[in-house]
DNA sequence: CTAACGTTTGTCCAATCGGTCAAAATTTGC
DNA sequence: GCAAATTTTGACCGATTGGACAAACGTTAG
């Protein structure tokens, strides 16, 4: 069980993470029919037909790119676990999802990409994988209701509540730091929406009493 | 001072207004440059050079949508208003911009594209005319939070918070059904999101003691 | 009817697209 | 050091792209 991987030469593997790294910056601020070979190839420093000696097609580099992204992306939901205290776990859930649309904002613009049009490569991994997962940790938040450790609500539209407010501060980080403005919109901007998100979540808007 | 808008005839209305219509569809799921105007010539039923008999250039169909948009887009902040409830005022807005979600996906989904890409068309109007939306409301929500009708917290991370939310519902449509399965992922997900988001904004997750 | 105007179409163009291919340059195993 | 294997390049291809243009068609006012 191992002939599914090639065998590849050290010039082979430095050459493929290259051009990953120069479509995934590619890909995520064009979209996939926005960007071009010429463009990734250009961007990793090397001409069309060498970057195509590598990946034979365009489609290629982009599922290459999402088979990784979507590991990595859905680590922080894996860690999610029934051990800790209930809001200290959610909590910590937020700022690692917080965390990542920081450090990778575009790996997130590429999920963002894909999914605006339809996901039509990753469908399958969204019904399946991902799903699954999904349900699992509803399932996990579900007991901590039924246990009296946060308040009732429907798990599923909360894990879609976390994502949405973190990944907007990677999606739509070009407005948030339009409105924040040059004072406000710097380096501690995400200080800023994790203090805030914390108390969302926790505490809501209404007034302490 | 009439002089800015050219003279139309009816036709020229009619058909720019069925143009607008296929373009919509076409670019909020393909993006700028993703789109073809075959693609939107078709779908609108006609021919590519009566097409650019109406609209000279791909990039004026694009504009003319833009402006549109983002017109109607602000709208439900512009009516948040210092008169009512605070908590009620909040919350009503927050069910306005799920309504837009549900009813105009298609702007949501162009909207976001543009600001994914990095908004080069529209950046002086984020920076301009929404910031300083932005900012009066911000004015608003700091007076009701200095009148202790609700919590303390960042008024411009709490409008971002309700812009990700609702938005989400439009823009990744695709995984919220994909998660949600045959069952929950039917029309009833707006009522649900609705009565979650409800909840989530005015209590927040701590369990009523 | 007809001239003027508005609309539609077919044809065409240069640029760009994803991708091929054979030859040249380089690296590697022995 | 040398032959084999790997890597890089330039030239090229058919398809598609945004857009131009003149000719044809339709409409309407006098």
């Amino acid at each position: 069980m191992e002939g599914s991987a090639p065998r590849r030469t050290r010039i082979q593997q430095e050459k493929r993470e290259l051009i990953l790294e120069a479509a995934l910056e590619v890909f995520s601020t064009n979209g996939f029919r926005g960007s071009t070979i010429d463009q990734i190839a250009e961007a990793a420093g090397m001409s069309k037909p060498n970057l195509l000696y590598y990946f034979r097609r365009k489609e290629d580099i982009h599922e290459t790119l999402m088979e990784r992204l979507l590991q990595t992306w859905l680590a922080p939901l894996r860690e999610l676990d029934d051990i800790g205290d209930p809001l200290t776990e959610l909590r910590s859930y937020i700022r690692r999802k917080l965390e990542m649309a920081r450090d990778f904002p575009r790996e997130s613009r590429l999920f963002a990409n894909e999914i605006l049009q339809g996901a039509p490569r990753i469908m399958p991994l969204l019904e399946g994988e991902l799903k699954t997962l999904v349900d699992e940790k509803a399932a996990v938040i579900k007991g901590w209701m039924r246990a009296g450790k946060i308040a009732r609500t429907d798990p599923w539209h909360l894990i879609f509540s976390i994502w949405a407010t973190t990944q907007h501060y990677a999606d739509f980080d070009v407005q948030v730091r339009a409105v924040l403005g040059a004072d406000r919109g710097g380096d501690g901007r995400f200080e800023d929406a994790a203090r805030f998100l914390e108390q969302l979540f926790i505490d809501g808007l209404k007034p302490k009493s």
